[in-house]
DNA sequence: GTCGCGTATCGTTAATCGACGATAAGCAAT
DNA sequence: ATTGCTTATCGTCGATTAACGATACGCGAC
């Protein structure tokens, strides 16, 4: 069922232009947003924002979930780049992307 | 297996707290980032942030999915309290609960 | 009342997520 | 090279998501 776009009617008399953001943003967005769309990977990201630098797989000491869980929520944050992972010796240091943390806050205070 | 937590030795002299972030909070964070963690409810909420007030199914219209599809991206930005609907006649106008907006930007923008 | 329009819900399907245990991989120290 | 520790990956399973068409619901107009 094709509908008309003209029977519109708006029921509030505002008519801005429709103009569709681009679709590239949408799924910026939606990639950063969904990267915090879990308790879990929330709350790792507060846990590195509250050590001033990196650290290590006391994150999983801290969450009620199995290593594995817990580094597959890493992975995704890595994925998502919002976190950053740096071997040091037979230990992995994640620390916050600065940058990425810019972003996602960018977009979300310009929305 | 039981990590003994004493072995931590941190790769980085921090050792702030790890005051955990409370768990209702990293929900609610959750909660409200996963509405928009899917690029289709960004770009209803971007579009209805265009308008200053409200609109109707005109959504549809702008985006590449069937109408049942929308309107089920527009129950779960309704349940999370994201965006508001008002039955006006037999049409129904979204708008932006800017509660709820101004929430979840406080959130971003204090992590 | 009935019709038409707009929206919501139902039922289904394929795909993805989240969790886990088990196992592999990487590195330091012995 | 072997051991021990830390982290990543694999394979599996149940639950959830996202999409759709079909259908039901609500309301105004006739």
């Amino acid at each position: 069922m094709v509908r008309t776009k003209a029977q519109a009617q708006k029921c509030c008399t505002t008519s801005e232009k429709l103009s569709l953001p681009d679709v590239a943003w949408a799924e910026d967005m939606a990639k950063l947003t969904w990267a915090l769309a879990h308790p879990a990977r929330v709350r790792i990201v507060r846990l590195l924002l509250n050590r001033t630098s990196c650290m290590c797989g006391e994150i999983v000491d801290e969450m009620p979930l199995a290593q594995s869980t817990v580094s597959q929520h890493l992975k995704i944050l890595k994925e998502t780049g919002l976190v950053q992972g740096e071997i040091s010796g037979p230990r992995v240091c994640y620390c916050i992307n600065q940058d990425a943390m810019a972003k996602l806050k960018k977009l979300i205070a310009e929305l």
